[in-house]
DNA sequence: GATAGGGTATGACAAATGTCACCATTTATG
DNA sequence: CATAAATGGTGACATTTGTCATACCCTATC
């Protein structure tokens, strides 16, 4: 696995550098201390993940990460903090990061390397029990330009969470027919021919 | 570091202690395959991360990881899911759960493991897109560590169009037969139920 | 040459799904 | 009150779907 590390405290970048590389798998393919030379470096360099501070003179890791990620949608972002900083933290997810660290939690940041190169997403704790309330504040979705009632909807999100009738039936208290009954109303509302159909439907227009 | 582990499926239970176990230094010290058999395993053993199915028979993990979590605020808990739990995952995090991990995403597991151990949160991405203001799409395009040949893939993308067995057999030029036969091959290796399922897996992890 | 792995195919079968006709209850509205 | 609309229900039916056993072909590999 491949690292670049941009952090403008020298320091903080040659113990990463030790610690990262004491592993024997992962590799500090580059260093830089500011967002400029993130930007450069990561495209001559293409690591597997980028490791950045979140606060930089000259640059942010913020503005650099917004540029890498301009050009490359796949890039891999781990930020690394001092404190928690929501604002911060919610800019650098909307950016489309892989997460943070603190950096002071030396022993997190290889465990995060590795769980971020395959795909996963890293974060303290503290952002954690924030997201539940994040995520009703959007949940309110308006996409109802269709004359649906609000069973007919409950039902859709049963079926888009891939339930079965009879599954669906149980969560709600009816019977199986009526649920097959309301569906088959649905699909001919929308003009779909089963609930694969409608559950396509869903994720397109819906979610 | 001693991981407990907790599936009804008693396959999953097995495969998961080997990966786990290769690794040399962490160790699985129980297995359980219900929610009440996790709660008293988690007392008598007191490993450092429970890994624990979400949904299951008798009790779910949910359930479980509440009482646990009641009594043992800094328990760690690491939720197995299949693509389809995102209610259960808001309320697993709600709770005060370390995260979760896709059961089929293997490579993923030690890892994440690894993380929750030294106290980070490990979620997948989809979780995070969710989060307001993400509006930049990411990519969960490499969502290809799953073993699916190309063939498969191109199954999986008619599936995801909303065709039937049908359709997809004469826009292929396969039998119809084939065609269910791949497809219930794809649904095994994804841990699937049906072709509706299939579809939002495609949407929420490889459109 | 043997073997393993992918891909294709059949037939049979159980379960799930979608449709239809028809009925009952409740709620809203003229 | 009457009527319509929304909701919940049953039984029957044809299709579709998913699973399984089994088989053939081809290719790469030992």
């Amino acid at each position: 696995m491949k690292i670049l590390i941009v952090d403008d405290d020298r320091l903080v970048c040659a113990s990463l550098k030790t610690i990262i590389e004491a592993q024997g798998d992962i590799e500090v393919i580059g260093m830089g201390h500011n967002g400029e030379e993130a930007i450069a470096l990561y495209h001559q360099l293409k690591p597997d993940v980028l490791l950045m501070d979140i606060r930089m003179e000259v640059m942010t890791g913020l503005e650099a990460a917004a540029v890498i990620l301009d050009a490359d949608k796949a890039a891999r972002i781990l930020f690394l903090t001092t404190f928690l900083d929501d604002e911060y933290i919610i800019k650098a997810l909307k950016l489309g990061a892989k997460g943070y660290i603190i950096k002071q939690n030396f022993e997190s940041i290889v465990p995060s390397l590795r769980a971020v190169q395959i795909g996963q997403s890293v974060f303290g704790q503290d952002i954690v029990t924030k997201i539940p309330g994040l995520l009703n504040q959007l949940d309110h979705r308006e996409a109802n330009s269709f004359d649906l009632s609000d069973k007919e909807l409950e039902l859709i999100d049963r079926v888009a969470q891939g339930l079965s009738n009879r599954e669906i039936a149980s969560s709600l208290y009816l019977s199986e027919g009526t649920v097959r009954n309301r569906i088959s109303v649905i699909l001919e509302k929308l003009n779909l021919r089963d609930r694969t159909q409608l559950a396509i439907f869903y994720y397109k227009n819906m979610a």
